[in-house]
DNA sequence: TGTACATCAGTGAACGCGCGTTCACTGATGTAC
DNA sequence: TGTACATCAGTGAACGCGCGTTCACTGATGTAC
């Protein structure tokens, strides 16, 4: 658990209340739902438990949800919130070269390092932001997908670091059309594989390694 | 369905049985349960309804797995194994061209562009090839790991394309050592993205080019 | 300022579900003599 | 070749589980007059 987990998720809510309407009832459903997500991935967000953490009966969750699937759905947009949140700060605290260009591809390497991290620190909260919910392309259009066109979250995060590669001159604009989408693959792939995949029980120091080497490797694509 | 497709997965064992024994229980129940994954996921996976289907009691799975998550992994190894065939497959009717080099890089791309199709032409099984089963890293070394160790399935498919661009000199063998992990990470993640993800929804054309546009930044990565 | 009443946000009990798993059992098989 | 018996591979009934969800309800709130 790191600084820049949010101290709401953290705060484990007494289960007393005062009052009898809560006031807040749909946040804390989502907040101690979202606790829960930390804490055993998608399949522990169970409304039941998420009311009985509150402090208040299983049917008043339904006053503010329709159906389970729709307190997922919040955990699931706090996940990526969450992850988004963890890039920035990683942007944030980076320490950059003088020269653009290279302070640039810092920049991406300490943007996709992050995403790992989130991936390997936060697995709860990491699965749940990637998990099912209903069956896909119910809605044609999924919120989600809305979201990252409009370039906000990690997504977003990732759309700027590489415009600022072009900016600098490190990369072409050629080169940068399109490009998101295959670095997005690149090191969500590697997270997926070292957090929950075939890779998740080798060393730590092999992990690094394989982080690293897939990054490096994206670079030189963009960059040849 | 394609005809890579396994004859014995497909083929629905009527549930009627003559004699009081099986005598192949143990593989019946795996076909069975294999054809609900890739129904449904893992989450299908359901031991009940795989003896249902066999025409057996659900005690009698009993005498041939000790409980319902050595069935889910003997689905997840068949799952890995029809990957490593649609692979195999792509491998055997890519026509390639004379120049060496060239073919060792139509090759690998074919290679990309099967795992990919894998995970959109059967999901369920995708999934289940990647799906959690208990604790990761129960016991150290999963049996899975060291299967990809000894280069056997798709990563062994993988491994021995890469080798190939060394053989044919477009690859030198200092960017060879190791590359196995981000190349098999950026297809692992586009094909992710795009079957479960946030890609999920969008038209099939646009799918196609980030698949494409993922493998050519690979590549560029390796060879530049 | 006080009161009537619609509305909102809770409650507790109950239901059905289908699963994984256990139990005591029985039918089939194959081996020793 | 026949028989006794250990062993193997099935059976059906039953259990507990905890979930999501519904029902008829009640306590709190705020607005019209």
């Amino acid at each position: 658990m790191t600084d820049m987990t949010k101290a709401h998720l953290t705060r484990r809510t007494p289960a007393v209340r005062t009052r009898y309407h809560h006031g807040d009832l749909a946040n804390a459903l989502t907040r101690e739902a979202t606790a829960l997500a930390r804490e055993g991935g998608p399949e522990a967000v169970v409304l039941r438990e998420a009311a009985r953490r509150v402090g208040v009966s299983a049917t008043a969750a339904y006053r503010h949800f329709a159906a389970h699937d729709e307190l997922l759905y919040a955990v699931k947009m706090q996940a990526h919130e969450d992850l988004a949140d963890t890039m920035d700060e990683a942007l944030r605290t980076t320490e950059l070269p003088d020269d653009p260009g290279q302070a640039a591809i810092q920049r991406l390497l300490a943007v996709g390092r992050a995403y790992v991290r989130f991936a390997l620190t936060e697995p709860g909260l990491f699965r749940t932001a990637f998990c099912r919910i209903a069956p896909a392309c119910a809605g044609q259009e999924s919120p989600l997908l809305e979201a990252f066109c409009e370039n906000v979250g990690s997504f977003g995060i990732l759309v700027k670091a590489l415009d600022a590669l072009v900016a600098t001159g490190v990369l072409t604009p050629e080169r940068r059309a399109g490009a998101e989408f295959p670095v997005w693959s690149g090191v969500h792939g590697v997270a997926q594989l070292l957090q929950d995949g075939p890779l998740a029980c080798l060393p730590t120091e092999q992990r690094d390694d394989i982080r690293d080497s897939t990054l490096r490797l994206l670079l030189r694509g963009l960059t040849a």
